[in-house]
DNA sequence: CAACATATCTAATATGCATTAGATATTTAT
DNA sequence: ATAAATATCTAATGCATATTAGATATGTTG
């Protein structure tokens, strides 16, 4: 029988939320059972279930997860990274800040991709999370007063520009979750050179 | 009791598919089971079972869909449309026609790209499958004696190109998992315009 | 060291599901 | 109209799973 080993609330949330996070990046939250993650921390079903409360509760422990540690506008302007100037950040640069930071957590941008297709299904649990995103995140970006080139303003001119960064960054994720070697911020660089040319640019990234 | 309807094994394989396309769409293959399948076409599971097997041979018969259906550079070739000469076919203009057939079929698509995620997952049906597809793919198209501006060689410089337009639609299509409303070929065309851009590829498009 | 709080377990329950076996109805050909 | 072929069904099987109930062990505090 194996010996009992009892950890603080602290740790063995830590370890749940580690060993889904691994699973469902990869099996996504239809692939996965309770026994799985139970099996990969190294404890019972139930003894799962006394942290999370359902299945569900799993994958909201996630989803805090993901939100909390998705590298923000906010964190952006504090970095004080080239072009990160709180009273005049510029939105390249912030991309670029944004696509380094996911590189750098692979498996909560694996977690984060698989999610977002699994949760096109209308009872999907986080079906209205990743329905409402797109606006959200561009009302969250609209909160900063961004520095863009002579000509071009938020409201007017910024939507595309924030919706086809978006959409590159998630065709490059999906190629990611099958060829985890390739190099997110050398891809997105080629991109983002694209979206935001020179000439008029160069004063802006 | 249900009155018992005996139809032709084509039609009765039609209802089929179509119904599965329609459920794995939205759910995943892992987020239905045959009953929703034999629900929706009106029959008993193993009503369907008989024509399909297994729940993996539901999913095969999907595949051989997806494959056939996929508006290839052959079929590309074949159409006339500008651009589409076969000893000369231009890749920007088979792109074109490729978003437009895809767009012709959302439900498809939609299918393509939610299968295309959910198989990272190492023990599903269709993992080898999409894992093989970047490659294949290019080997597909390296078949053809595409039109290329000076100086630009297909092995060399476009392995670069098709990545990226590939890596494209993957974004715009999972877009379009959450809006099906959105204009696919008019998000397409931007990026098309960026990649391949005036006066370079003037004459290759 | 005693007693409490609780983390963790084993066992049980109920449900959903893929698949199989065998019966029945419907179509088609003679 | 009868018979063969087969499409379809009902019923049964066995497994995986989420969740619950109740028992037990472990850490902590006085």
């Amino acid at each position: 029988m194996a010996s009992r080993t009892r950890k603080t609330p602290e740790t063995r949330r830590a370890e749940i939320t580690r060993a889904a996070a691994h699973l469902i990046s990869r099996h996504g939250y239809n692939g996965i059972s309770l026994k799985d993650v139970a099996d990969l921390v190294g404890m019972s079903q139930p003894g799962i279930l006394h942290y999370v409360g359902s299945k569900e509760g799993l994958l909201s422990l996630l989803v805090t997860d993901i939100y909390d540690v998705n590298g923000t506008p906010e964190e952006f302007v504090q970095t004080g990274l080239p072009g990160s100037d709180p009273t005049h950040p510029r939105l390249p640069a912030y991309f670029d800040y944004l696509v380094e930071h996911n590189a750098g957590r692979p498996e909560l941008t694996r977690l984060y991709t698989v999610l977002q297709t699994e949760a096109i299904a209308p009872n999907h649990p986080l079906h209205d999370y990743f329905i409402r995103r797109p606006d959200s995140v561009w009302e969250h970006y609209s909160a900063f007063p961004w520095k863009l080139p002579d000509g071009l303003e938020w409201e007017r001119d910024m939507r595309d520009y924030v919706r086809m960064s978006l959409e590159v960054m998630d065709g490059i994720q999906i190629r990611l979750l099958r060829k985890p070697e390739i190099d997110y911020v050398q891809e997105w660089r080629r991109f983002g050179n694209l979206l935001f040319p020179s000439p008029t640019w160069d004063d802006c990234r």
